[in-house]
DNA sequence: TAGTATAATTAAAACGTTTTAAATGCGCTA
DNA sequence: TAGCGCATTTAAAACGTTTTAATTATACTA
């Protein structure tokens, strides 16, 4: 129904060959030729199928993106990031969202060699989620795929993240080396690799002061949002004595930690010290400003997305990688313990 | 490259036509072939080119969203909410981010007609954003077009909305009752529908009480942050001394001007009443609980979706449109002025 | 036994592009 | 004038499906 090339390349008198050659810029059609189809297109709001291009290119100009949530502050602005980079490239985005589910993630890996993706960017990352069939299955249909936010768990998938070791590494050994002993640390399910990352970095700094590290300390949450953060902490105020202070997985719970904290009737940073993680709103709009660890969201978008087109245009399975560096933001809800 | 068709179709010695109807369930096909077919399929990882498909069937199995923004909580919510909705109905979303940008909300539009999508979802919707040219753009092409969160002006274009102009009336009528007068707002610019609506709503609840509607009680602001809220806040303090409550469009302007207020020394309720929109984490975070109006955003997802394919299968551009109705929710940022 | 209805299969056209290789026309040169 | 090279143009195949109409095989009826 919609008018296509043929239209036009009857209305110019010339051959499809030529008004497709004319729409595409070659240099092989007159500039006589060239401009008369291209005034016909315009008058004619002619709008190229993309289907059909990409079928006879061979290539759909599209990219799939998988993130588990898009309701976080986080994840939000690594979806607006990502996307503004894939379309100044030229290319479509196709975004889908797994929480964090196994066969919901399989689904959309499906769709995205369906809609023959040039390649993929996943930002998701629990082991038990992102299991080896999802892999192999890009694999299998030569998918360009790299990880972003975190990497693939023993493998040399390139990715591009903020290092999350490095980054609880600095909070922690800040925290020690201003006297804090007992710290906590609300954090996700070990499976999913953003959390694992960060207990190593956690360990390290323990280990490099040369401290026992008590695994008790670590409080797997299945939920990373207010309220589960806020119920933990009460039921942890009431059932440890000596803390010296709490830190989270992400900003929101830092100030729901913050929060049950204060209304438990302790004070926040003299009785227990308190940071976050990801410098978002939420660490800075607290009652007292939550100490905190940034990550460039900007800067590993870029950087994913371009490792990512370098490795689709070169066709080499180049096992780039991207490390960036965290950086500590210290405010008011930390301080030196007496 | 990948295995196609016409490969499992010669694996299992049937034509390419009968190994179609099979992988499509058609009856016409036996149930041994049928099976014998399957079973090859899935053995070699067929995955049908979904842009092949759609060129033959003339329809691409996508629909489009465009919204302004997608990191604020708001978006972010809607977004995750119809993209379930639009995959359980089995199609595919493109998403795209305007910025609010008539340019780039021009782009979006022709993608999409690129793509040949079935559908559009516009959740935007500044007037002069969102102009006339685009409209006409989706209608010479016959994509059909449902508005969500707010509607085009002035036009029968289905819309599927929580009505705003009913949540302001009853959230400004609650406060006139409640013995306020000066009420401020801090609103978007009046081009945006958003909040031409609730300025309605605002007017309309001055107008049922006989009072008079002070126009500088309007305060358009450019950005809806909470540190644009926050100093506009500061300075609405200075500058004025009789404010009974300050309402916002949203909730993270709500804790902003809350917290403006409170580290001003004034208190909040007792000086100056505040309430939000949305209802989303920041009214319930706040120091001070937050009233607000809440708007069911999972409610409206479904059936802006709903309407969109019920127009897409009858082919009948039905102008349905669903008004649907906000809740006031009272909390402690505001109280009866003495 | 021929004819017919039914079930299963298939050939071929269609979808709207791109792209390659061939064709055409034209002005030059020798 | 024949031959050549160049600039344009084009025919036709290809991309991977779906779908329609035709074909074949099968069993049943009269």
């Amino acid at each position: 129904m919609p008018i296509k090339l043929k239209d036009i390349a009857a209305m110019a008198k010339v051959s499809v060959a030529t008004a497709s050659l004319a729409m595409n810029g070659s240099p092989l059609v007159s500039e006589e030729t060239r401009r008369r189809i291209l005034a016909l297109a315009s008058v004619h709001e002619y709008t190229p199928n993309a289907m059909a291009k990409g079928l006879a290119r061979r290539r759909s100009g599209v990219i799939g993106l998988v993130v588990p949530d898009i309701e976080s502050a986080y994840y939000g602005k690594l979806v607006s990031c990502i996307d503004k980079n894939v379309r100044d490239a030229g290319y479509s985005m196709i975004l889908s969202i797994s929480n964090d589910e196994q066969a919901v993630e399989r689904k959309i890996i499906q769709n995205f060699i369906a809609e023959r993706v040039e390649g993929v960017l996943l930002a998701p990352v629990n082991k038990k989620t992102t299991d080896m069939t999802h892999m192999h299955l890009l694999e299998t249909h030569k998918v360009p795929c790299v990880f972003v936010t975190s990497r693939y768990p023993q493998s040399d998938e390139p990715f591009v993240m903020v290092d999350l070791e490095e980054g609880t590494f600095r909070l922690v050994s800040y925290l020690l080396e201003t006297g804090h002993r007992n710290i906590y640390f609300l954090c996700g399910s070990r499976d999913v690799i953003t959390t694992s990352c960060r207990i190593s970095g956690y360990e390290k700094a323990y280990k490099e002061k040369i401290l026992d590290v008590n695994p008790r300390r670590f409080i797997e949450c299945n939920r990373l949002d207010y309220d589960h953060a806020y119920e933990t902490t009460e039921r942890l105020l009431q059932s440890q004595s000596s803390i010296d202070a709490i830190i989270t997985i992400n900003d929101v719970m830092a100030l729901a930690v913050t929060n049950a904290i204060m209304s438990s009737g302790k004070r926040v940073p003299a009785d227990i010290s308190v940071a976050g993680y990801d410098n978002m709103i939420f660490s800075r709009i607290s009652p007292i400003p939550i100490t905190t660890v940034m990550q460039d969201i900007e800067l590993m978008s870029r950087n994913a997305v371009d490792l990512l087109f370098r490795i689709i245009n070169s066709g080499i399975a180049e096992t780039g990688a991207v490390m960036l560096r965290p950086e500590l933001i210290v405010r008011e809800s930390t301080a030196m313990k007496a």
